[in-house]
DNA sequence: TATAATAATGACTAATTGGTCATTTGTCAA
DNA sequence: TTGACAAATGACCAATTAGTCATTATTATA
């Protein structure tokens, strides 16, 4: 629907000014030139566009991320692969970035922590799988990787966005950022944090797994929604492959790779990667 | 101020639970069980009570790890007392800690924004001058090192306020990060953040600049509060070097140490050894 | 005890909030 | 042209906000 997408657009400039909080309703319609009450006939509450507005963005970057890793036909380009799209992501969207790390720490909402705290568990899924196929000094300091590479990704972000520091050239901040990687993977011997804590880190997150019954909704949706003759059939196949259980791998990840590039179907295409542990 | 004492204690906790923003002055003044008119007798508004709040905890911080850093008599040593007094200060603070990193990227309030970004800047200028005492690898690095050593303080203190981690072991903690540090140091060689992005950073701080008159005006307001003679009078002595400026350092640096030790006198302490680069 | 000075109160204002709903406007087919 | 239905409006509501100020309570002084 068009108006929802009006209103997503103009709210994206706002809340990257002010915040989710200090942006209100009246704000937004005042923006996109409509009333008050057409933005409640397009969202249930203002709750609810938020939701929506983070679940859009970062449904398409983790879907990104993770494809783009996961298509790496060599170990040792999953690093460098991960930082550049990752910064590339960030850096197209820096708008949405902006907003998604300063509220990420310190929304009250409730609803919204949440679907944050899901959202950071799998871009910490993807980071693991990286270090997975790096050779490490010591394997106790697994944890302590994954914590730093998430700093650097942090505080390296911070610079763009903050203090709206020029981004010149990403593949140096690419190489720079995956040789510091490197660096500690192969010289760290003192870990912090153990095998027990990471799993407290966990346990944060409430399951909000994906069963079958979930994603074939999700497909359902789609279907409707998608025209493109190839993608909607290849739907309607994963969809039956997800109904009857006994299904071969090989169809499931070709069917992946005849939606994968549809922004649409980008997400259901990592949820059932994800689901069926399909890589490379 | 009794009054104004008892209501930071009590506007700590709520700030903590719901962040500057959602906490009403209402709220505040039930908690402390005093009237709303007796809240603007002591704070002529809720942003000066902000304002104070921040001032008040972050002077004592930076104070804190300023003079850790600055006593030490090794440079060795210099890294590991950063990161040991840092993250004590932070768990000792730990409910102002969580304000403090919350609202950091947060806030909307211009004032706010120009305290917080004077106070990195300190921080930045400790870093710096602990980085300065180091090995590297590449000189150029410097500023990526910087970069990377608050990406780690970052991620390392939202494990115990974000996830509620508990903090088991300091020691552990500091050892792993000072080894993550010197391996960075030692094998980096790809910078990315050149002098003069690094330059922009700095220029993003308005000079919030602590001339003489300023220090003064901190001093003679001290003589006035404190009870302590020999602080007192140490006080006196140092308001005589600043004002008239043929002074001898070794005078000063006697001086300061008579003072470094009060809470209430730490933070001119810090601000004088800034200006006449005092160390160890 | 009487007077002056200070401290504290809480009802009040004006503005803003998210959300509702009776009303109006626009767009069709008949 | 009419009538039916959907889309859009914005005045309105109850709740909440920061901040004020006439009034009252408390304390110190004479």
């Amino acid at each position: 629907m068009v108006k929802k997408q009006l209103i997503m657009d103009k709210a994206l400039e706002l809340f990257a000014k002010q915040g989710f909080e200090a942006t209100s309703v009246q704000q937004i319609t005042d923006h996109c030139g409509i009333s008050k009450g057409a933005f409640y006939l397009s969202y249930k509450s203002k709750d609810e566009l938020i939701i929506s507005f983070v679940d859009c963005f970062m449904k398409q970057i983790i879907a990104d991320i993770d494809s783009s890793v996961k298509d790496c036909s060599h170990s040792d380009d999953m690093l460098s692969t991960f930082f550049y799209t990752t910064n590339k992501a960030f850096q197209d969207n820096s708008t949405f970035a902006k907003i998604f790390f300063k509220e990420q720490t310190h929304t009250v909402n409730e609803n919204l922590l949440n679907r944050l705290s899901y959202y950071d568990s799998k871009v910490n899924d993807i980071i693991l799988y990286i270090i997975d196929h790096l050779v490490l000094e010591n394997e106790k300091t697994k944890f302590d990787l994954l914590i730093c590479i998430k700093g650097f990704m942090k505080v390296y972000v911070d610079l763009f966005l903050i203090y709206e520091l020029p981004l010149l050239d990403l593949d140096i901040l690419t190489k720079s950022l995956v040789e510091k990687t490197n660096i500690l993977a192969k010289y760290s011997t003192i870990p912090f944090i153990t095998k027990e804590s990471a799993q407290i880190l966990q346990d944060h997150i409430e399951g909000t797994d994906n069963n079958s019954k979930q994603i074939i909704e999700l497909i359902e949706q789609l279907i409707i929604e998608i025209e493109e003759p190839i993608e909607k059939e290849s739907l309607e196949l994963l969809k039956n492959c997800l109904q009857s259980e006994n299904n071969s791998l090989a169809i499931i990840k070709g069917l992946l790779e005849n939606i994968k590039n549809n922004p649409q179907c980008k997400w259901v295409a990592y949820l059932i990667r994800e689901k069926y542990s399909i890589q490379q």
